[in-house]
RNA sequence: GGGGAUAUCGUCUAGAGGUCAGGACGUGGGAUUUUCAGUCCUAAAACCGGGGUUCGAUUCCCCGUAUCCCCA
């Protein structure tokens, strides 16, 4: 957003450097790309599209990441460290048992103690031993980090660690490869979350060493889960594949995003489309709180948006819903041998049986969809094959079926229902009102057993749309399964 | 354990010394109606605690507390 706003260039990484079997997850970087795309999020510049400082992929700049750090030992602002491990672990069960703040010991930033382990090691392992590069941090003064969200951030250069640069595996951490690419990608504004700014000051001392202009930084809040913690790729519901396969369409997710750890000030608003969020955004709305993200207040900014949509384009994206739970079949493919005529004929039987009535359906439930996964419960009755009792809601028959005048009036009903000229909402509300009227019962209590009876339930669309969409034969043929078979009827 | 950041209704937030502390989600009530939903109206609901600075602090400063993040 930002990037737009001020008419920059938006470039993404994919950082992949952390080797760790369990946190590479190769998989992991076509999820990204389709959520980016899903939210309409196509940057200038990046791993799929390309662009002038190409590869956008860290793990295959691997060589200039090197360069730089055996510049930095040149020059005396980082060192190799020949520490092994078990020394490293042993360290810190010391510091820890002795209270001491833990962290590196700079072993190996004495070079005379670094060239004895050196050695020490090279006749052990019969060969030059492993090393890491570490940054060389000044041992007293401050680091300061201007945050263009929190003012200047004071750090204690004594309380910094001297963090690895380059791993022994010759892939660089995160305070390497962010510094080198932010440097020879010319990237302006770094916008990342807020877990980076305690380790800031150490990225600040890497611009330094190199004489490097430091780009600005910004650090949202995070966005945290209900529980508070900060949302991770493990925490289940916020995988981005669960936000597409319920439903939830991409203006909704953009603008509930965007809103999360920033605000458009003193305008009141919060439903925003993408043009009006990109046109408002500034730095300084974005505030310096983590927020939890409520799915509750989600839900309804979706409802908003489905509702708000063109129809078309909801039953389009319903469709696949009601395939899938096996409400409306699959669209009929050619078989081998099928003549084009004959293949003709069931693609036109098809659209007349099934996607036309899906488009009848679909409009009157759109305003009470949240998501488009809910499509399915919404207007299952239309498609089920009700045939009472079965498929009936045990509650609506119980106080809607036992009226003692259901038989009277359901007859009314199919004897006024099939003689109508005209199936339409009107046609049958008039047909409707005028049985209340003449068997003197309220409008309403021959309303409400007459939806029970055609759709099996108390919920609904208005009830004459309901008639209306499922057409005069599913209408009747329900409606004469209750009369010969509920309990209100019996005897009557 | 060390460091950093943060703190306004349950949640997202507005506010930038003087406001009846505003809006939204959610919740309660009401209206509409044929149920649900939607829509409209309405109600309850907050400045973490303690010190300062100031005529006056939610707002500025300090301390405490809590939470989160990072390092280990």
């Amino acid at each position: 957003m930002h990037a737009r706003k001020e008419g920059g260039h938006c470039s993404v990484r994919l950082e992949d450097t952390d080797r760790t079997p369990w946190r590479y997850v190769p998989e992991g970087i076509a999820e990204i790309e389709a959520s980016m795309r899903f939210l309409g999020i196509v940057p200038d510049e990046w791993w799929v599209g390309g662009g002038p400082c190409a590869p956008y992929v860290q793990s295959q700049r691997l060589e200039r990441y090197r360069e730089v750090a055996e510049l930095l030992v040149a020059q005396g602002h980082a060192y190799r460290c020949y520490c092994t491990r078990e020394r490293l672990e042993q360290m810190r069960l010391e510091q820890q048992e002795r209270g001491l703040p833990t962290g590196y010991d700079r072993h190996c930033r004495e070079p005379e103690r670094r060239e004895r382990l050196r050695q020490m090691r090279r006749d052990q392992e019969g060969g030059e031993p492993a090393c890491v590069v570490r940054l060389a941090m000044p041992l007293d003064g401050v680091t300061v980090l201007h945050d263009e969200v929190r003012g200047d951030i004071v750090y204690e250069n004594r309380l910094q660690d001297d963090q690895v640069l380059l791993k022994s595996d010759g892939f660089p951490t995160y305070f390497l490869a962010c510094v080198v690419d932010d440097h020879d990608m010319g990237i302006t504004h770094v916008l990342r979350g807020d877990d980076w700014l305690s380790s800031a000051a150490k990225m600040v001392q890497v611009y330094r060493a190199l004489g490097w202009e430091l780009p600005k930084f910004v650090h949202p809040p995070l966005i945290v889960g209900p529980d508070r913690k900060k949302l991770s790729k493990r925490h289940g519901a916020t995988d981005f594949r669960w936000f597409m396969e319920e439903g939830y369409l991409p203006e909704a997710l953009f603008n509930f995003l965007a809103l999360l750890g920033w605000s458009a000030g003193e305008e009141n608003r919060e439903l925003f489309s993408i043009a009006e969020l990109i046109e408002r955004f500034s730095i300084e709305g974005i505030s310096d709180s983590p927020a939890v993200f409520d799915y509750e207040k989600l839900r309804w900014m979706n409802g908003h948006y489905i509702r708000k949509s063109d129809p078309g384009r909801i039953i389009g994206l319903c469709l696949p819903y009601l395939r899938r739970a096996g409400l409306v079949p699959e669209a009929p493919r050619q078989e081998p041998g099928e003549s084009d005529k004959a293949f003709e004929a069931r693609r036109e039987q098809y659209r007349v049986e099934w996607l036309e009535y899906v488009r009848r359906v679909i409009p009157l439930e759109i305003e009470r969809m949240k998501t488009l996964a809910e499509v399915t419960d919404l207007v299952g009755f239309f498609f089920q094959d009700l045939d009472f009792p079965h498929g009936y809601d045990e509650k609506a028959v119980q106080k809607w079926l036992r009226v003692p005048y259901l038989g009277v009036l359901l007859d009314r009903e199919i004897v006024a229902f099939e003689g109508l000229a005209e199936w339409t909402t009107e046609a049958l509300e008039g047909a409707t009102r005028s049985i209340a009227e003449e068997l003197g019962l309220k409008f309403g209590d021959v309303v409400h057993p007459t939806r029970v009876a055609a759709t099996g339930r108390t919920v609904g669309p208005g009830l004459f749309e309901t008639l209306w969409a499922m057409g005069r034969e599913r209408t009747l043929s329900r409606l004469r399964a209750v009369r010969e078979r509920a309990p209100g009827t019996v005897g009557s």
